[in-house]
This record gives structure tokens, C-alpha cells and sequence, in this order.
DNA sequence: CTGAAAGCGCTAACAT
DNA sequence: ATGTTAGCGCTTTCAG
């Protein structure tokens, strides 16, 4: 039952009869071997059970089969578990990719500050990595970029603030969605619509302009007291929604920079006894699990983070095996729209 | 500024002027080097900015320096992102450790069905991986089990129903939390409480007892139309809640058998418009981020993902290291209570 | 305590 | 189209 001898390539060869040279080309799909023992190895394969150690084939090639997923130094010290989700869906789509090319997806956490760029240096080498995904909020660190720079190590970046840093990137389009959003709302008769959320990072800035273009394009002015730019968490939601349901003339609908920050302004809302979604429209922006286990389940956009985790593994992947040109496009992906319940036209005046 | 020049063991011994033996010893820390040698070394490692290939040493003394995390086959086709803060948990706490231990993660998502087991066994070997952290759901499936055991694959099941199918595990003391839990509420006054949620995994089955045994204790009788065994979802929480909040004799409390759950219930509650938690007290379990992002904010059990996680890699790390001989304690966690807001004392009557 | 020789399993570079 | 010869960078013997 059990096949506890090593067998290696040599194995291998001597069962088809041919020389090992012969199971390595078929191994790597050369070309030029005859039909005929490319079918006697591939059985010969089949029926030791014969896997190439990885391991010998970098000593021996140094192509690297594995390939780096970033994670922010921070990871792990959020006792609210932010960005978990964003986090697994970052996993699972470049893992998906990875496996499929055969590739080693390896998890890296920066540490502290300083080290971080040697670390990675030292990763490259040390486990042979092809490179690396650089996530959001690390795409920001001019010092990390440089190292992997100066260092020659390929590196794709996800969500990046700006696209001319990095030779590699992927990011949602944001803006359109956050514009096409805001315009349901109008076209609901909204007329005093606030935003709430963040503003540093790619996401608040692309959201917030969304938001912006789509009343320009109504010709309907946007007043400052209806921007509410705090934190980008469900405690920048509570403050957002303090201050904009605490106001006069109180919006009837607010547009958040993300869900967590619209479960906020949604607690508030409740707090308030407000009727949902009657009295007030929220929507979010991620379509996080979250955003349909609130009350109201939170109308919102998605983005699409597992599919520019393995656009980013692609590229790099493309990179690697056409000899370090960047082949692989650097690629802006749509974000869709999500209708549940939390939005509604506006109480009549 | 750059060294493109590789650098070898052997570049580092001419450095130090020793051989390239000593230079190996002092990297795998054998005891019989002369202090003096070692410093060299260490200096010439340093100033060389030398990093050994695991390529390398993986073929030279095959000592597995790499352990993989198998994820759930199903993980990301989830529309509703169930179960991402769970995975981010895992991936952070065994990284910690791995990092620690200069061992790599790696991820490994189980493919199809049949072909997981083969999938896993080829990985092994291919990436010379020293064992699996596997997760439940994956620790009830006796076929892969079977298999890891067959091929004398180390593995650490994190979370299993049973604990006698592993020889190393890692699980929460989730029983007690739920009893202490219930008792709070009994000794609010509650005499009518609720259990909504699941029955099949582990955590179902627990802290279902968990919360009869509370009962038991107090001498109070657990009524099964209080008893809601549905699915482990946000939709199960909203099935189990309109059949408890829909009974003539409404309990006055409901112990859910997990945060997502809870969420279904409070959006019940609202629909119902229930003055919260005045007239319903819900309380959730795992802590995850959304149990303080609903309103009101949750009370719940802290299920310790990461630090089970770390531990399953500890053992592994510890078996390997041993040489086989499982050192590492299987170990039983405790789950701490986090008190929100969603609890109050029952009405009068 | 230290070093020389041999080889881990594979592939690149040459033959043929 | 196939085989032969050398290593890849390290560690394991085994001698000093």
C-alpha cells in the first residue's frame, strides 16, 4: 500500500527505458522528444507515482516556483479583526492562480519597519520566490518599493494610491461605481446626499471623487457640511453618523466610503430611531459579508479583490516566465453594484 | 550598492578563511566550533549579507522547513464571504509561528474532492513540506485523514469533533464559555432562553451542550420549542429567528451558536421592532468583527482562532524537530466572554 | 574541533 | 531526437 523508496527521476528513466535526460524534457513539455517514449514516461510516471522534488529542480535551474503574498505588518494586531475579510479574499484568489500554474503561494508578513525590505530580500533568495503581490496599504511605503526595486525583485501591486510607482499593479475601478451609485440615488430624488469616510488611501480618494462627479454631472452642488471624512472603520461610521443625523437639515441618504463605515452611520441611525430605509438611504462600498447581516442589509458595490489578487499573481507569473519582460497588462477592474434593502426614495418633504 | 554576485556558502568561508564545513556547522548551530571560528563567520555572513538557499539544504539533508495550511475546498466559492475572518485567523496565527520558527507557510486549497488526498501527498514531496494544519471542516473527512495518516503525513487537526482521530490537535474549551455565558443570564433573571443555531460540527455540538448544562446546574428545564437547530448562517439566524420570536410564550433571551447567527436574530428583532436589548437579549459566539459592528453591539465568546492555529503549528514544528515522536501537547483553549451591549435584564413580567 | 570527498535530485550545456 | 558530463549549494559521511 505504501511506496516508502524515494524514486526519483532515475526511477523513472530506467522503468520507461530511457535515459533521465529524456524524463526531464517530458517533465518540462520540451519539444523534441519522440511520441512514443514521451508516452512510455509519462506511464512510468503514473505507475511509480513519481513527483519532481521542487527543491532539485531550483538548485538546479534557479526558476523560481513560488511566489510571495505580502501581508501588512499590522495584521493580526486589530482586535476588531479589520481587513480579515479583505484579507482571505487577497488569499484565496491569488491562491487560485498559483496552484493552477503549479506555483507555491508563501505567506510573508513584514515585521518591524526597518527590516522589512532586508527580510524580503533575504526570502527571495532564501526560498527562491519569483516575487511578490504587494497589497494596499504597503503599496504606499516608498522605502519597500525601492528595496524591491533596487533589488530587481518583480513585485505587482493591488490598489495602489499611484500607478506610476510600481511597473506591476492592479486596482478596482472605483470612481464609475461610487458615480453611478450616487446617481441612483438622485434619480431616487435624493437631494441632500452626504458622504462619510476616509480619504488617504486609493479607496477614499477614487469613492469620494465618485461621489463628487456624479452631482457635477446633476448639476447639483455638493456642501461641505454633507462630507464627513473620518476614519475608516465602524467608529469613523459612529462619528460620521453623529455628526451628519445630528445636523439641521439632516441628509436622506449618505453614500460611505466602505461597509464597516456605513454600519456605523446605520447604528447611529438606530440609536436615533430612525425608520430604515425609509427616513434615511446608506449605502457601503466592499459587499462585505457584513453588508448583508445588518438591519437594513446595506446596498453597496463590490470589490473585486480575489480577481486582482490573481490578476497580480498572473502578471507576475507572466513576467517570470517570459524572462522578466512585463508582458502581463497592468489592470483596472470593474466594480459592480449590489441592491439589498437599505436604500429607499427620500421621506416626502 | 548592489551584490548581484551570488554568494555561496563558499564565498562566506574564504571570507572567514575556514572551511566550508565550518561555516555549515555554524549555520545549523552545532555545538564543536571554536568561539573564535564562529565569530568569523557570523562576521562574514554578516558583512557578505550571506542567506543560505533552503533549496539547497532541503536536498542536501531533506529536513522539511515549510508546513502547509490546508483550506477548505470550498473556500471562496462563498458569495457571502462565510467564514473569511476564520481563515485570515488561521493564516495569521500559523504564520506567526512559522516566521518565528523560519519555517514557510504555505497554502494548499484541497481541489476536487477525490483527488485531495493524491494533491496533498504530491505537494509533500514536491515541496518538501513537514505536515498540515487542517481545519475544520476538513478534520471529519476520514478519507483524507486516512490518507495523511497512510503516508505518515504529520498533521494537526485544528478543532475536530472527535480528538481521537488525530494524534495531535487543537481545540476551544467552548462548553464552559456557553455555561458561564447562559448562567449570566439566568442570573439576570432570564427564565425563558432560547438556542438558535447548528448541531453538526464541533462548535455546534459544545456550545449547544454548553447551554443546556447551564440549565441543568440552575434546575431550570430546557424546552425544545426553544431549541432552533437550523443552519450556521446569517439566513440560519434569521430562520431560527422568526420561529423563536414568532412563539406565543417569546423567550425573553437567545444564546446563538455563533455571531452570524446572532446578526439573523437581531434582524428579526428589528423587523419585529423590538426595543433592543430591553425586550430581547442575544448573545453570539467567535467574537468576529461583525459582532461589534451590529446594533447593538453583540456580547459574545472570543473563539481563539489564531492562538489554535499557532499551537497546531508549535506541535508540528515540535514533532518534526524530534524526530517524529509527537512531543507537542494536544491543547484545549479557553474562550473568553466579551460583554457588549445586546444584554440587559428581561422585562418584568 | 576541523576538513576533504561524495552526493542529494535535477537540469544546462554539450555532444551524438 | 537522445544521451553524457557537469555541476546547482548545501550537508552528510568519514578522516584526521
Amino acid at each position: 500500500m505504501n511506496k516508502p523508496e524515494k524514486i526519483t527521476i532515475r526511477e523513472v528513466a530506467a522503468r520507461a527505458g530511457v535515459s533521465v535526460m529524456t524524463v526531464s524534457r517530458v517533465l518540462r513539455n520540451e519539444p523534441y522528444v519522440a511520441e512514443d517514449k514521451c508516452q512510455a514516461v509519462r506511464a512510468a510516471i503514473k505507475e511509480l507515482g513519481y513527483v519532481p522534488l521542487q527543491s532539485a529542480r531550483n538548485l538546479a535551474s534557479s526558476v523560481p516556483k513560488a511566489i510571495g503574498l505580502l501581508l501588512p505588518r499590522e495584521a493580526g494586531d486589530m482586535s476588531d479583526k479589520t481587513g480579515y475579510e479583505y484579507l482571505t479574499a487577497l488569499h484565496l484568489g491569488a491562491l487560485g492562480v498559483c496552484q493552477e500554474r503549479n506555483y507555491a503561494l508563501v505567506l510573508v508578513k513584514g515585521q518591524s519597519e526597518r527590516r522589512v525590505a532586508e527580510d524580503l530580500v533575504g526570502l527571495v533568495r532564501s526560498r527562491q520566490l519569483g516575487g511578490f503581490v504587494v497589497p494596499a496599504p504597503a503599496t504606499e511605503s516608498p522605502g519597500l518599493l525601492n528595496a524591491l526595486a533596487r533589488h530587481a525583485i518583480p513585485f505587482s501591486a493591488v490598489s495602489p494610491l499611484r500607478t506610476d510607482r510600481a511597473p506591476l499593479w492592479v486596482a478596482a475601478d472605483e470612481r464609475p461605481a461610487v458615480r453611478a451609485m450616487t446617481r441612483h440615488l438622485i434619480e431616487l430624488g435624493h437631494r441632500h446626499i452626504a458622504f462619510a469616510g476616509g480619504g488617504s488611501a486609493r479607496a477614499g480618494f477614487e469613492r469620494l471623487e465618485g461621489f463628487k462627479e456624479a452631482h457635477q454631472l446633476a448639476h447639483l452642488p455638493v456642501s461641505d457640511r454633507y462630507l464627513s471624512l473620518t476614519g475608516f472603520g465602524f467608529d469613523g461610521g459612529l462619528e460620521s453618523g453623529r455628526a451628519l443625523l445630528g445636523l439641521a437639515k439632516r441628509p436622506t441618504a449618505v453614500v460611505c466610503a466602505n461597509d464597516d463605515i456605513a454600519a456605523g452611520v446605520l447604528a447611529v441611525a438606530h440609536e436615533k430611531q430612525l425608520v430604515l430605509p425609509a427616513q434615511l438611504s446608506v449605502v457601503g462600498f466592499d459587499n462585505s459579508g457584513l453588508s448583508r447581516k445588518t438591519w437594513p442589509a446595506l446596498t453597496t458595490i463590490d470589490l473585486p479583490v480575489a480577481a486582482m489578487a490573481a490578476q497580480a499573481v498572473r502578471q507576475l507569473i507572466g513576467t517570470l516566465e517570459s524572462g522578466g519582460e512585463a508582458v502581463a497588462a497592468t489592470a483596472l477592474l470593474p466594480c459592480l453594484p449590489t441592491f439589498r434593502d437599505s436604500v429607499a426614495p427620500p421621506p416626502r418633504a
